[in-house]
DNA sequence: AGCACGCCGACT
DNA sequence: GTCGGCGTGCTC
């Protein structure tokens, strides 16, 4: 055993050769990290594939600088897993390694590190570690590659990591920190008054403040009914702020703090629900006896039914038989309730996983993970990369969800998808959870191979919220507002409940356009029309983010008359404000929650009620549950219908089902969608709530036209910054594809959507293959294809992008 | 993915 | 005359 094959973090196609010295030779185990130099002067942390003695003949190996750590930091199954994926998604290791690895655990030259708050123990270091520490006084952030000035280079690493642990320094990654702990003030009587006696004689002693005496009297009720303490809030809202002041200035009420953890607030019935409503306890009892028979169940459970609490049942039972769970969920979930619930349920053998967390978090959850410490994860869809231990359950609440596809860094991996292999090695059972299940879904149950339960009654037995159609063609009481949404708005208001309006487009309008030339302003580095935003006067390109001011006259004709054309959230706003001027309207999207805790705030705004109407994109469609949301508005469906993407139909159907899933969660609530085509039968589906009706619908069109779940997509995207190459090597691609791949089966080559972003422009091919073959042919085919293209020079620096089941 | 090597334009 | 642009090729 002389050599071992690693795998590093660059994208390169696979596995590198590296000799391993005498030294190490009996440590080294598959799966551990090393230092290797690679290229001239880099150092990089290396993860070990396979160790062998087979000596490579083409090149001379180097050695391995150390190991850092005496035990494998990746399982066996994840490299199991790491292969798969860069097999199906079509890239290499070193991508799968580099998105699948805690950073602070990849060091390598170019890596930044400085000091972190903790006080250095100058006694505790050895030379090495006290060198770094002392060059991080004088410079706040050093590269590793500049510690090679006084620092071995075969030593750098290990001491990084050794001061890293020590938590003495940090990796240069921006560290969010952590949310502020909330804090609520409660009031309790004075001890003194325990005694019946002096309490009566201090009632006596208010005198002729009626209102304190009442007060005071209204607090010993409240405490009298409730086991908890009573909420300063509260008792100023029954009586007045002046009063209870009083009261806490004459002491006869103390204040305190306390701190709270702001998810549970939200819940006010987290005792009853650990009970089970009848209909939940037969879905629970269904996907048990499918379980017997499948591998993976999908539970099709109408909004607001409770599946979360399925899931926690699930998740105890498995835990009783020693057994580990993975709870997916989509991104923006993970900051809301639920995380909450389940720490309450079960306590620090809950881990959390997601994209905010900063990489010493990530490091801890790692270990906690690969050290059986964590029983179960809770985690958005980078979480399926962890070293399960024992993984037996793995649920993907809103399946149909699209976060769970990886789109801007390889690998564009799926977790839904991935799901499926990785419980193949757990041999895990797997639960798909959607108030909206994917057509993905649908077909893999028509086919026999997942089982299906159903949970169509709302907890509590509230009926899902009435849904009306407002045909837009109506006039109107505001460009796009119509009369009638604005009498419910204020309907619901008077009602002191709340308002959901969704429209799914940020900003103010989509373009500005000149009504004498017909000129719309357009990205000077897309072939896209610029963004109007109002609040900053600025026109916006939402693909490269290139901002340029409004101008006053038309940039071709130089006329005044430049008007913006369709509508964002900020103009649905203005028009709210200018129709409900007494009214607290809040906006939700992506130029609202820039800031951080953004979401956190607007959440605890909105279960206050210190906001009547939300107006959001897409991003209120998920997870936002408040009780006295009894109104939700579409303001255009239709703009959600006509998107060119096969998928728009489904998204549609899916987002207007879940916005109005929104509605009505402690009693009956009412959607109202805004159309100009209110007869579409989608959009009867919607208002039936007949999902089931809709999926045949879209199913049929997707089969006629050879699409997902029927067919699988692999699509090529060429990208140049000059036309022609990009053009070129598209073609030469498709010519080639052309002999394996027929006509129907093969699109393009094509220009994009947009044809050029960022300066590069952009061509792509689609292939088609049924999915009861296997895709193992085409991939090959795809890859002779690209390996042609690297053998013509002129060709090669053409970028080409691969996107298995692209969505 | 980096990064060095190497061959052509605008400057001290 | 040099500095530096980015096109090309290689890394165990």
């Amino acid at each position: 055993m002389n050599f071992v094959n690693v795998i590093l973090p660059l994208s390169l196609e696979g596995t590198f050769t590296y000799k391993v010295p005498e030294e190490l030779q009996n440590q080294i185990k598959v799966g551990q990290r090393v230092v290797v130099p690679f290229g001239g002067k880099k150092l990089y942390t290396a993860i070990v594939a396979e160790i062998h003695n087979k000596k490579p003949e083409l090149y001379t190996t180097k050695e391995i600088y150390s190991l850092l750590e005496d035990f494998p930091m990746i399982t066996q199954n994840q490299l199991k897993f790491w292969n798969w994926i860069a097999d199906y998604y079509m890239c290499s290791l070193g991508d799968v390694y580099r998105n699948a690895f805690p950073s602070a655990l990849k060091l390598e030259s170019e890596t930044f590190i400085r000091k972190s708050l903790k006080n250095i123990p100058w006694e505790d270091l050895n030379d090495k570690e006290t060198f770094v520490m002392q060059s991080l006084e004088v410079r706040t952030s050093v590269n590793l590659k500049e510690i090679e000035a006084f620092l071995a280079k075969k030593n750098i690493i290990p001491v990084i990591k050794s001061l890293f642990e020590k938590g003495l320094i940090e990796t240069d990654e921006q560290i969010i920190e952590k949310y502020k702990p909330k804090k609520i003030t409660y009031l309790r009587l004075n001890p003194e008054f325990d005694n019946s006696e002096i309490f009566k004689k201090a009632l006596t002693e208010i005198g002729k403040a009626h209102k304190q005496r009442e007060a005071l009297l209204i607090f010993i009720q409240l405490q009298q009914q409730r086991t908890t303490y009573i909420e300063k809030g509260e008792l100023v809202e029954k009586s007045s702020q002046s009063v209870v002041k009083a009261l806490i200035e004459k002491k006869y009420l103390f204040e305190f703090q306390l701190e709270v953890d702001r998810r549970e607030e939200y819940d006010d019935n987290i005792e009853d629900s650990y009970l089970l409503s009848e209909k939940q306890q037969k879905a629970l009892k269904d996907i048990e006896n499918n379980f017997i028979k499948f591998e993976t169940v999908l539970l099709h459970g109408v909004t607001g039914s409770g599946k979360t609490e399925i899931y926690f049942q699930l998740i105890d039972k498995f835990l009783n038989h020693k057994v580990n769970s993975l709870l997916l969920l989509p991104e923006i979930s993970i900051t809301t309730q639920l995380v909450g619930k389940i720490q309450k349920r079960f306590g620090d053998e809950v881990g959390i996983y997601h994209s905010k967390l900063n990489p010493n978090e990530r490091v801890e959850v790692w270990k906690n993970t690969l050290l059986n410490r964590h029983k179960i994860i809770i985690g958005a869809r980078s979480s399926i990369f962890l070293p399960f231990q024992n993984l037996g359950f793995i649920i993907v609440d809103e399946e149909h969800d699209s976060s769970y596809k990886q789109n801007d860094t390889r690998p564009f991996y799926h977790a839904r998808d991935c799901v499926q292999i990785l419980s193949t090695f757990f041999k895990s059972k797997v639960l798909l959870g959607s108030a909206t299940p994917s057509m993905e879904s649908y077909y893999n149950h028509e086919q026999g191979k997942i089982g299906w339960v159903e949970l169509n009654e709302r907890f509590g037995n509230i009926h899902l919220p009435e849904t009306e159609m407002i045909d837009l063609k109506k006039p109107l009481a505001a460009p796009n507002i119509s009369y009638e949404l604005k009498e419910k708005i204020s309907q619901c208001l008077e009602n002191k409940n709340q308002v959901i309006l969704f429209h799914n487009r940020r900003g103010f309008a989509p373009i500005v356009e000149c009504n004498e030339c017909g000129h719309s302003p357009g990205c000077p580095n897309c072939d896209v029309s610029l963004t109007y935003h109002k609040v900053t006067s600025t026109l916006k390109c939402h693909y490269c983010g290139y901002v340029r001011a409004l101008p006053e006259v038309c940039p071709h004709c130089h006329s005044h008359a430049l008007e913006t054309k369709g509508i964002g959230t900020q103009q649905i706003e203005e028009e709210i404000n200018h129709l409900f001027p007494e009214v607290r309207v809040a906006r939700m999207d992506v130029d609202t929650m820039r800031k951080k805790h953004a979401y956190e705030i607007l959440f605890e705004k909105m279960s206050l009620h210190e906001i009547d109407i939300l107006i959001g994109t897409q991003m209120v469609t998920k997870g936002l549950d408040f009780d006295k949301v009894q109104l939700v508005g579409v303001i255009r469906a239709d703009s959600l219908m006509n998107l060119p993407n096969f998928r728009a139909e489904e998204r549609a159907i899916q987002l207007l089902t879940q916005v109005s899933g929104r509605a009505g969660r402690r009693k009956q609530g009412n959607v109202y969608i805004q159309t100009f085509d209110p007869d579409n039968p989608l959009y009867v589906f919607v208002r039936e709530n007949n999902y089931d009706l809709a999926k045949e619908a879209i199913l049929n069109e997707r089969k006629e036209f050879l699409y997902p779940p029927y067919y699988r997509l692999i699509e090529l995207t060429f990208k140049h910054k000059n036309q022609g190459k990009a053009k070129k090597v598209a073609d030469y691609v498709g010519d080639y594809l052309k002999h394996y791949i027929k006509s129907p089966l093969l699109l393009g080559p094509e220009e994009g959507m947009i044809p050029r972003i960022n300066n590069q422009f952009i061509y792509k091919i689609l292939i088609k293959q049924p999915s009861s073959k296997s895709t193992r042919n085409i991939k090959s085919y795809i890859k002779s294809a690209l390996e042609r293209i690297r053998q013509i020079q002129a060709y090669r620096s053409v970028k080409i992008e691969i996107d298995v089941d692209p969505l």
